[in-house]
DNA sequence: CTGAAAGCGCTTACAG
DNA sequence: CTGAAAGCGCTTACAG
């Protein structure tokens, strides 16, 4: 059964494509009713769909953005797809999804296939450290957003980012007041940029109070997995701890696993904050007290930002910071 | 800036750019090292990237695939898709991502703009249970593979599955064996087919034993939240309870947090199963015991097969059929 | 070994 | 109120 096109609707309407196109795509103000009724009846009836192909190839724009993550299987990262999904389809875009794995070649290959598919923009969460993603959409004027991490060494670049320092600088003193000073800091993996920013919350609070100690940083990769690994080896390695900032939730919930395996009580022997505020950090039990992000409002900002971009409307705003905020729950 | 596109290149090479296409695509066996080194030199040197569009009006083909879910924050849906971009990758295949939330005018909306981008097929988790979106996709001859869920009604069907039925019977046989009795069962969403599918594993083997009752089935929708809320009705509602089998995990892990919070002894005063093994179900404490699904395993095998189709090599079996296994864990 | 030309299915000035 | 024509950037027989 071969696809029908405007050329055939045209042809059974008894008129050219061009009016065919008109009505179709709503530019009808000059068109008789008659023609319209015609041809839109024509059209539902062999269940016309038009190729959005074609129509990019003339009009120069695909209706789509891509959305590149470092993995859609962490929790924060489907949170924040389905958000720009949501936001990008009611705006009438469609998105293409990519997982980098933090890698810069696929983060390159990706903004390739992305351009050469003629995306109007791209919404994108930066995981490599070098930066030739970047460059390329630069060098094509492809508009994009960043989203959730800044990238050091470009000016005026447009952004979502949640205020990451000031996050953990909250949760830091929030463990301080309830008394924990012996404070073990999880990190992120090392050249991320969101990783240095949570760092930096925790070393400028525990020094402001005298008590930081580079041997209570740990380093891991923000998933539940290194979540878990890490901290055998921090009960392992430190005597008395107090309480654990892991700086994602994905890793707090796979180190509260250890801890209570190893018969720790959470939180009266050990306390635990977290970081992002993802679904299941209210499921675990005892639930876990985070640094909440708005990570749906975050994605669809980043995505009515980048629409106004293409659309070449005035944004006040280049970057758009968000401020986290503590949630108190079970572990501390 | 310009975009540039083959004519540059040829105009600049001196050559046409049938020519410039053909080196390009690597269908040069006839073209002399020579033009083809200029050329390629040339291509890089400018940083062109091709207009896949232009490419896909041209050949019909997009080398692109649409993958359909209910929801991507669903780890059990996330960790599929991240296997179908993963193999689709691999045969250079790249994949737009749509959120069905189980609604069929969703599922028909975006299987037309799945056709009209002239995606080369599509793997289909069906939610919905209309089926409009399935005719659709046979009305314009697009290949397509079913996912996890089978579809009432058609024949002959392309489809990767698990089964379900026989997972279920395996769960509860192991409860009966360790001496549950009092065993609730959560069935998924009412008109979805593996819900069906799972319930009347329950059924058949509860009814093998002379315990089935039919007070004993809840309903609910999947979602952790879910599996909170009917937990909370069922522990209101009866009295002895030996176990709970959740038909997901997600419902299971919702659950077991009600049941721990009303100081429920996991697995001692009732055990718990979950269905699907989705990465969260090892970080829950204690650990679910659950029904495994190879979730990574049938998303590659959706894609491979999808891709064979789109080829038109020949499949030995339409429709592949993956085993579930028991996983015993700490909640049963 | 390479080029000219048609075609993919649309949209968009322009003309009448 | 509507049509003819050119163009978007490719690919693919066909010809030489």
């Amino acid at each position: 059964m071969k696809k029908i096109t405007m050329s055939d609707i045209a042809r059974i309407a008894g008129v050219s494509k061009a009016t065919v196109s008109m009505v179709l795509n709503k530019k009808d103000e000059n068109i008789s009713e008659e023609t319209k009724n015609r041809i839109l009846n024509i059209a539902k009836e062999m269940n016309y769909i038009p190729n959005s192909v074609a129509r990019s190839l003339s009009t120069k724009k695909s209706s789509t953005i891509g959305i590149i993550v470092p993995d859609i299987t962490n929790p924060y990262f489907s949170e924040v797809s389905r958000a720009v999904e949501d936001s990008a389809n009611i705006f009438g875009y469609n998105v293409i999804l990519c997982n980098s794995d933090n890698e810069t070649e696929k983060e390159e290959k990706y903004v390739e296939l992305l351009i050469s598919k003629l995306v109007d923009g791209v919404i994108f969460a930066v995981g490599g450290h070098n930066t030739r993603g970047i460059e390329l959409l630069q060098e094509n004027s492809i508009p994009f957003v960043l989203l959730d991490r800044h990238v050091e060494g470009f000016e005026n670049l447009y952004g979502v980012y949640c205020e990451n320092q000031l996050g953990v600088v909250q949760g830091v003193e929030y463990l301080y007041e309830n008394g924990k000073r012996n404070i073990v800091f999880v990190k992120g993996p090392g050249d991320i940029e969101i990783a240095k920013q949570r760092l930096s919350g925790y070393k400028l609070t525990m020094e402001k109070y005298g008590i930081y100690n580079e041997n209570f940083v740990y380093e891991s990769d923000f998933t539940m997995q290194g979540g878990k690994n890490v901290t055998e080896k921090i009960i392992n390695e430190i005597e008395k701890i107090d309480a654990i900032f892991y700086s994602n939730d994905a890793m707090a919930v796979g180190g509260m696993k250890v801890l209570l395996r190893n018969g720790y009580k959470v939180p009266d022997d050990i306390s635990i904050m977290g970081f992002d505020n993802i679904q299941i950090s209210e499921f675990v039990e005892p639930e876990l007290t985070t640094i909440g992000q708005p990570i749906y409002e975050m994605g669809r900002e980043s995505c009515r930002l980048l629409i106004d971009i293409i659309n070449n409307v005035d944004v006040e705003k280049k970057e758009i910071y968000f401020k986290p905020q503590l949630i108190k729950r079970g572990t501390a």
